[in-house]
DNA sequence: ATAGGGTTAG
């Protein structure tokens, strides 16, 4: 009996060993081991104890690991490093710091293996400090001149974007390898330095080291990050020529370029490819294929190689949604999100965030305010992405309070000074009607670029505040920020909402004069906008005949609304004309044209208008508004009748009349304003002195004491 | 036991 339970006893000792000698044991396991270890009191024997650190470390049971080396009677060298190692390689990197330091202060020296991974902990801008520090500890170790250490010390400099530091470090080294200089040249390149990068990789060349796969990936990663793709696609091409194999990482980086490009023919080449080499299993490399047939509009390709896939991954997953949301497929994206949420996968912060962006771009804006509470029950943070994707469903639908949550949110978060928050606040605050809370939000922003330059200026423009959108335009180009061709749209559009026909002009002229921008069909548009709402139609007309390119429907379109303004029949005629050939389904074309009618009392030409329209389906009741029937010699009785089906709108202007009077201020998402609403809007805030605000898509009617910012006559 | 590269959201 004592016999058997004593070879039993041997058995199990001898599976907690192999337990132990394994990499792959699994956490139960482990924990047997431990138990077993603690029993037989071999809990002091250093060679166990390390081991079962590595274990519990590669388990991320950190708690665990600081257990068991607290109850190490004596800590080495060896104990720590292996914790700190498995710390910094799960980027638990202030704990990696804070025990190396722990086991400086025991009195242990670092060695050659424990200061390449406390020096990875300091891997990051924001622990530069640190990583100099850890440097220092190195020179005085008499370590510095390791050539692991100094690999990893290249390295740190590299993520610190150190870059000078980093290169004078690899010239010093007296064996310098394929893997520092790698890293350099993508260091280089990840920060748009294309041709350091290319310098570095040439450097490396003539100091007689071979580059590798990864310093070719790196020299296309590169380009990406500049967005010249082309380029990227040329050394992907060359590093095929010169006989290097390339692997998923070439492929996935060069996948990009490729759909950024739209390059459909050498997406297929490349997809090809991949099948012949046999990578068509890695996951990153579906993911870039999937973004890629996205981006191309290739929508039964990217979900053909979605569903050969075999099985779930989440960048793949993420991927799909994000392609099926590029071709406006929202229901479908928001399907396959239900769906990969209930089958238990567990969805990241990307995969939130580009839900979130698929909603507010496709107005479903209420779905997306919904999935940004849903992501955080779900326990997932939003980052300083999720803000910008969530801002335009607030903006879209005036929710101010939304919005100014989001605001808070990315405060407390400290993300506030990033670009692309500050522009999307600046955004959500003007269509929210709160051009002052943009401002607020440019003023503080530490850094900016063009694109909140012109998100401010898009800010003035929909308020019609041209004084204060030229402004911003001085100061932009006095802080040394040049213009882009949207600058200009922002410009020339506060011009046309305040009527300053002349200074419109004058920058106009200036665009490529001064700026070397060629003026696009959108500034075209605005001037057209701009001679139009100051009543010089034929001026507008022969603008748009000197236009270097085909007009098209905006052109039109904003030719006919001055016309209507101004009930110029013979040109609305003429643009009515061209825009029932370029989208004959636009109901607003066939309305306005008849408008034009109805304002002359040529009922007849007005009615067969709305017969074209009411042929092509497009609406059931159309009726007449109420500026131009009130005027018709005809019963009461039969004025409303012409009236009925015109209500809709109108309820809604009536409906501020519901509004307490004291409220100063509403603002009523994307209501094209149509001459009646102005009418009766303008009637209303005539009483008590009310300032009322309306959105009209993008640009604010703003009413005081009976007139409207926008001057127009209704 | 130590060192380098890729995909997906603005």
């Amino acid at each position: 009996m004592a016999r058997q339970a004593l070879h039993l006893f041997d058995g199990f000792q001898h599976t907690i060993l192999r337990c132990l000698n394994s990499n792959t044991a699994s956490l139960s396991q482990v924990r047997q081991a431990h138990a077993h270890i603690l029993k037989t009191g071999l809990s002091n024997e250093i060679r166990f104890n390390s081991k079962l650190l590595s274990l519990y470390a590669n388990h991320q049971c950190f708690a665990d690991a600081d257990l068991v080396l607290d109850s190490v009677p004596e800590p080495n060298v060896f104990s720590f490093s292996t914790l700190i190692y498995a710390y910094s390689k799960f980027s638990h990197l202030n704990h990696a710091l804070r025990l190396f330091s722990r086991m400086l202060s025991h009195g242990i020296f670092p060695d050659s293996y424990v200061l390449p991974s406390a020096i990875k902990a300091c891997a990051g801008p924001s622990a530069f400090r640190a990583g100099r520090q850890v440097h220092g500890i190195a020179s005085v170790s008499g370590l510095a001149s390791d050539s692991f250490v100094q690999s990893a010390l290249v390295h740190m400099y590299i993520k610190c974007n150190h870059l000078t530091d980093a290169h004078k470090l690899l010239d010093t080294m007296p064996e310098p390898d394929v893997v520092s200089w790698s890293a350099l040249v993508s260091g280089y390149a990840r920060q748009g330095y294309v041709s350091k990068a290319k310098g570095a990789f040439h450097e490396m060349e003539n100091l007689g080291i071979e580059p590798n796969s990864v310093s070719w990936n790196g020299i296309i990663a590169g380009f990406n990050q500049s967005g010249r793709y082309s380029e990227a696609i040329m050394m992907f091409q060359e590093m095929h020529l010169l006989g290097f194999k390339p692997d998923g990482t070439s492929i996935s980086s060069v996948l990009p370029a490729v759909g950024d490009l739209e390059n459909f023919e050498m997406g297929i080449q490349i997809h090809g490819y991949v099948i012949k080499l046999g990578i068509g299993m890695d996951k990153c490399v579906i993911s870039a294929l999937i973004d890629m047939y996205g981006k191309c509009a290739c929508t039964s390709e990217l979900s053909q190689v979605f569903d050969e896939m075999g099985y779930l991954d989440l960048g793949a997953c993420n991927a799909l949604v994000a392609g099926l949301s590029r071709n406006g497929l929202a229901d479908e994206a928001l399907m396959v999100f239900r769906q990969f949420k209930g089958q238990g996968m567990d969805l990241n912060v990307v995969s939130w965030t580009s839900m979130i962006a698929c909603c507010s771009q496709n107005g479903k804006d209420m779905e997306a305010l919904d999935l940004f509470r849903e992501m955080q029950i779900a326990g997932v943070k939003p980052n300083s992405v999720t803000i910008p994707c969530l801002l335009p469903a607030c903006g879209n639908i005036a929710a101010l309070l939304h919005g100014k949550a989001a605001h808070g949110f990315s405060l407390r978060r400290g993300m506030s000074d990033d670009v692309y928050v500050g522009s999307a606040l600046i955004d959500m605050y003007a269509k929210c009607g709160k051009i002052q809370g943009s401002r607020y939000c440019f003023d503080g922003m530490p850094n900016r670029n063009l694109v909140c330059w012109n998100a401010i200026m898009a800010g003035y423009a929909m308020h019609g505040k041209a004084k204060e959108a030229t402004e911003i335009f001085d100061l932009m180009q006095s802080s040394g920020q040049k213009p882009d061709f949207i600058s200009f749209t922002c410009l020339l559009s506060a011009f046309s909402q305040s009527g300053l026909t002349e200074e419109g002009r004058y920058y106009f002229n200036s665009m490529s004069r001064e700026h070397g921008i060629e003026a696009r069909v959108e500034h075209y548009a605005c001037m057209v906008t701009l001679l139009g709402r100051a009543g010089k139609l034929d001026e507008a007309y022969s603008m748009i005949k000197k236009m270097p390119f085909m007009p098209d429907a905006c052109i039109w379109g904003a030719l006919l609304s001055s016309c209507r303004v101004y009930n110029n029949m013979s040109l609305g005629e003429v643009a009515a004309k061209k825009l029932f050939e370029l989208e004959p389904r636009n109901p607003g074309n066939y309305i306005l044209l008849s408008n034009i009618y109805a304002s002359k009392g040529k009922w007849n030409e007005a009615d067969k208008a709305r017969d074209k329209m009411k042929k092509m389906g497009l609406r059931k009741n159309p009726g007449y508004s109420w500026i131009e029937v009130k005027n018709k010699d005809v019963e009461e009785q039969e004025k409303e009748q012409i009236l009925c089906g015109h209500s809709e709108k109108l309820a809604v202007a009536f409906g501020l009349l519901n509004t307490c009077p004291g409220t100063p201020l509403r603002v009523i998402k994307n209501l094209r304003i149509c001459g009646d609403c102005h009418a009766v809007i303008k009637f209303i805030s005539s009483f008590e002195g009310r300032e009322i605000f309306v959105r009209d898509t993008n640009r604010f009617h703003h009413f005081k004491d009976g007139v409207c910012s926008c001057g127009d006559h209704w």
